[in-house]
DNA sequence: CATCCGACATTGG
DNA sequence: CCAATGTCGGATG
């Protein structure tokens, strides 16, 4: 269940009659519990509760129903109950039916209040449905309740009208809806007359079957587009009971006046949702979850995008805030100079151009007005409007509902800041009616022209290329308030990978980079931001900072972007290293991501982040940060097709594309019942990484040419290797359709199978201390799932299995996750490695046996045994400190002090190897000496 | 032909 | 259910 749903439960639950025997499991339930939880707990033979009329669900809450004014002494039972402490209850909840009590065992928090009113506090129970994490819902209830509520009148408006979910009415059904919540929130504050009229008015004026709801409506859209001087005039005329309402206007009541029409249950959800405390609403938030709303695909996952707060602060701090707010500090109470940032921050412009809900716009906005108000107050002008004009928060979103949400977004935080910093009678006095500007263009952003959205010399807005989406036309022609300010452009764009993006996406970036790169088309989807941010960068005085997945600074994709963006003038401002994305929905895994701020005028000393595992942030300052977000030299690792020195060639296991009917575990080979000489003839062990990694035993089908034949007649290989065609043939690929012509064997076949292998998975955990790297007999056969070394000499094993490999590999490979992902191309032809003397290849040589042996020590222990960092042997660390050891004094004479100067070496040398002058020395003396041994 | 990647995918405690 | 950790084959160079 997710937050919204729970809600929905416990309204309804307090809504019910109290009844006092059922409401503890009514109430588990609503928290989603399952039936049989509950019917086991009535039971009672795991409800160990010691307290009358207790319920007792362990590792969760201690509920007792308890009789009429006595809630506080059963909450005083239940905190000191022995009950509670022995099932580890994370809450005590006591009612009566008229109050309810309740404390957070874990926070020490306490809630106390009438029994009807306990879904209002919610969020402080989301815990018990696994939903702690999420500071802002918790909150924020009332942001949640609004969401289910605006949920149930758009899901019930749409089966009444379903000519409003066409593609057409779209717009028009969530512009509506955006006009409700504008009605809501209005009705909430004093904005509309301060005694809900609004909702008196739907109510009243409304018949309860909902039929003329719609019309009621109408006319109190209608009466909020016309001026008050002009309501007389007005045709038709308007009616006395729609006089009441001001003039807004702003875009948001312009135009059509439509409605749908509602049913008895739409005017119902309606009222409800009105009902609600509008005025406490979270613009943060709120905008992220009621997108959800009109998006079929985000209403199961709530809020899956959504940004956190403290996330888009690791973007706008860095990436301006601390420095306005460093001015601040610099200002202290000097006037001209607390002016002199106040006539700063009036000229600064924020863009978000993937703006969703306005998020980031929102957070900067309310950010900015903190700073004025202190400058304000320090000045003793706390009464003066603010000079911050909402137009300079300016983005671009490609859903239409979002985008209509964030503009309404931007304009409650105003209200807000008004209220907040100068009263409510100020704010009031200034705030109707709406400016009728739409600085939220609807549209695809790397499609737009970001330079006429937001344009360095304020000379308007033009809308060019193919926006997909129609944007409305009052949207054009804007010019910045208070121009020649900074631009700031941030915020959270798609990522998707180049396997994943759609025709469409992939034209983007083709526009995009076409021009200057023919490798575009491995590009994530998100670094169309970063490129377009870097050619913004080039016309006005701006800096770009956007979460991103953190491929793009890995493997691959960094040689093709990087140089781009750079070429621009562009360098790497401050950034936030790789860590994991948290939102939401509990069962999303999620994505490991960066922060990359660029500018074309960074300073020196620059600000280099890493979050650790419990969240905490840490800031380094470094003279640079490069494409792999380490502080040093900008280097970029172009991948080779073959060794950079005179290593040993590396390949990729053999790629079955077999639909698992080639390949065995040993029970499913033991049941085909092949023959002894069956088995010897066509079955041979198939090595991957999770094979290696964990000792497992797999098999596959290995049949060379000449037995074809035979093998295809077969009564069990046979029809094994029918299904082996069909699932090629069946594939979109055209190298795989073809692969059906040679079904007996693996589509792409690397090896005889009759060499000894030096193996290395492609992708391993990041938890271990060495790469996990072994040596196979003759006879394996190693799949796609892992690289190989044929053949090779023992030596290459002790590189790899080396500290400084390690590094190498874990800094310019790709990455899953956070897991290493080896390459051949990347990392392994890459890897720098200076003249091997023969006793060096020897010394390495007997380092890689001492490996070998120190883990045959342990036999039958597997390589995740061996290698699990809390408890790895011994005998076996010392093995590989002795390979570190022999190996970095080749390198530099000594052991390495620490990794930072592993990656400098090893850079340096990079660069020494792939310059001109220095090219492949290395590789051209030791290939000579390896052929003559 | 030969990989590199996944707003991932699957497993196993 | 979530924390740990690597499949699999398509798209791409």
């Amino acid at each position: 269940m997710n937050a919204v749903e729970i809600e929905a439960a416990i309204s309804e639950l307090a809504l019910q009659p109290f009844d006092a025997a059922e409401f503890p499991f009514a109430f588990l339930a609503a928290f989603g519990n399952k039936d049989t939880a509950l019917s086991r707990l009535r039971a009672g033979n795991n409800n160990t509760s010691d307290v009358s009329g207790g319920v007792l669900q362990r590792n969760n809450i201690h509920i007792a129903v308890c009789d009429v004014g006595t809630v506080g002494e059963t909450l005083k039972a239940l905190r000191t109950s022995p009950a509670t402490t022995k099932a580890k209850a994370k809450f005590i909840l006591a009612t009566d039916g008229q109050t309810l009590e309740a404390e957070d065992l874990t926070g020490g928090e306490t809630k106390t209040c009438d029994y009807p009113d306990f879904p209002n506090h919610f969020g402080f129970f989301l815990p018990l449905a696994g939903i702690s994490t999420i500071k802002e819902i918790k909150d924020n209830p009332i942001d949640v309740r609004a969401t289910g509520r605006m949920n149930k009148l758009y899901v019930e408006l749409l089966r009444e009208n379903p000519d409003w979910a066409t593609n057409e009415r779209r717009h028009d059904m969530n512009h509506f809806m955006a006009r409700l919540i504008f009605c809501f929130f209005a009705d909430g504050t004093d904005i509309f007359n301060g005694t809900g009229l609004f909702i008196q008015t739907v109510e009243q004026m409304g018949e309860r079957d909902g039929s003329n709801t719609h019309a009621v409506l109408e006319t109190i859209f209608r009466a909020m587009n016309i001026k008050i001087a002009e309501r007389a005039n007005a045709q038709p005329r308007l009616p006395n009971w729609a006089n009441g309402f001001p003039y807004v206007n702003g875009g948001l009541f312009s135009g059509s006046t439509d409605v749908p029409r509602f049913t008895r249950m739409a005017r119902t959800y309606l009222l409800h949702a009105g009902g609600l405390k509008w005025r406490e609403i979270n613009p943060d938030i709120f905008g992220s979850m009621i997108q959800a709303v009109a998006d079929d695909e985000e209403r199961g996952a709530l809020g899956m995008h959504y940004t956190s707060v403290p996330n888009i602060l690791k973007v706008l701090s860095p990436l301006f805030l601390d420095e306005l707010r460093a001015q601040l500090t610099e200002a202290g109470d000097n006037e001209r100079k607390l002016l002199n940032l106040r006539k700063r921050m009036a000229r600064i412009r924020v863009f978000d151009p993937a703006c969703g809900s306005g998020n980031f716009l929102v957070i900067a906005y309310k950010q900015m007005r903190e700073i004025e108000a202190e400058i304000n107050r320090r000045r003793g002008e706390l009464h003066l409007g603010s000079e911050i004009p909402l137009t300079n928060f300016r983005g671009i979103e490609l859903r239409d509902f979002p985008a209509e949400i964030a503009r309404l977004a931007l304009i409650i935080a105003e209200f807000q800041c008004d209220v907040l910093y100068r009263g409510q009678k100020d704010a009031l006095a200034e705030f109707l009616p709406l400016d009728a500007q739409n600085w939220i263009v609807c549209g695809n952003a790397l499609r737009l022209d970001w330079l006429s959205i937001c344009p360095p010399t304020g000379t308007g807005v033009k809308l060019v290329a193919d926006d997909l989406f129609s944007a409305p036309l009052n949207q054009t022609k804007i010019d910045f308030e208070n121009e020649g300010g900074e631009t700031y452009i941030c915020g959270n764009p798609p990522y998707l990978g180049s396997t994943w993006q759609t025709d469409e996406q992939k034209a983007d970036l083709e526009a995009i980079f076409t021009t200057r790169t023919k490798n575009w088309k491995s590009l994530d989807y998100v670094a169309g931001w970063f490129m377009k941010a870097a050619d913004y960068g080039t016309k006005t005085k701006a800096a770009a900072a956007f979460v991103s997945t953190n491929s793009i600074c890995q493997g691959q994709q960094v040689p093709i972007l990087w140089p781009l963006v750079f070429a621009t003038g562009h360098e790497i401002a401050f950034a936030y290293t790789s860590f994991k994305w948290t939102n939401l929905a509990s069962h999303n895994a999620g994505v490991t991501v960066i922060i990359v701020g660029i500018a074309s005028f960074a300073q020196r000393n620059r600000k280099l982040f890493s979050v650790s595992e419990d969240g905490n942030v840490n800031a380094k300052e470094v003279d640079n940060i490069n494409a792999y977000l380490v502080a040093g030299k900008q280097v970029v690792v172009e991948k080779s097709a073959k060794p950079l020195t005179s290593i040993s060639e590396m390949m990729f296991g053999s790629k079955p594309v077999d639909g698992g009917h080639l390949l065995f575990s040993q029970d499913e080979l033991e049941s085909l019942g092949l023959s002894q000489q069956d088995k010897e003839r066509f079955i041979r062990p198939i090595v991957g990484s999770e094979e290696f990694i964990g000792g497992k035993q797999r098999f596959c089908i290995w049949i060379e040419d000449e037995d074809a034949a035979y093998a295809h007649a077969h009564p069990v290989i046979g029809p094994r290797l029918q299904m082996v065609r069909s699932m090629r043939l069946s594939s979109t690929k055209l190298a795989t359709q073809r692969g059906a012509e040679w079904s007996h064997r693996f589509d792409e076949r690397r090896q005889t199978g009759d060499e000894t292998v030096v193996i290395v998975p492609s992708v391993s955990s990041e938890s271990r201390d060495y790469l996990p790297v072994g040596y196979m007999p003759k006879g394996t056969i190693i799949s796609n799932l892992a690289f190989a070394l044929y053949d090779a000499p023992l030596w290459n094993m002790a590189l790899i299995a080396s500290r400084l490999h390690l590094i190498w590999i874990g800094t310019v490979c790709g990455k899953l996750e956070t897991r290493y992902r080896y390459s051949n191309t990347i990392g392994w032809n890459t890897f720098p490695v200076p003249l091997l003397t023969e006793q060096n290849r020897d010394d390495l040589t007997t380092c890689a046996e001492d490996i070998l042996l120190a883990r045959d020590a342990h036999f039958p222990a597997t390589i995740a045994d061996l290698y699990n960092p809390v408890n790895m042997p011994d005998n076996l660390r010392r093995a590989h400190e002795r390979n570190d050891e022999v190996l970095e004094r080749i390198y530099i004479g000594r052991r390495f002090k620490n990794d930072t100067e592993r990656l400098e070496k090893l850079f340096e040398l990079y660069t020494k190897m792939t310059s001109a002058t220095g090219k492949a020395k290395p590789a051209i003396k030791a290939t000579r000496e390896k052929k003559a041994s």
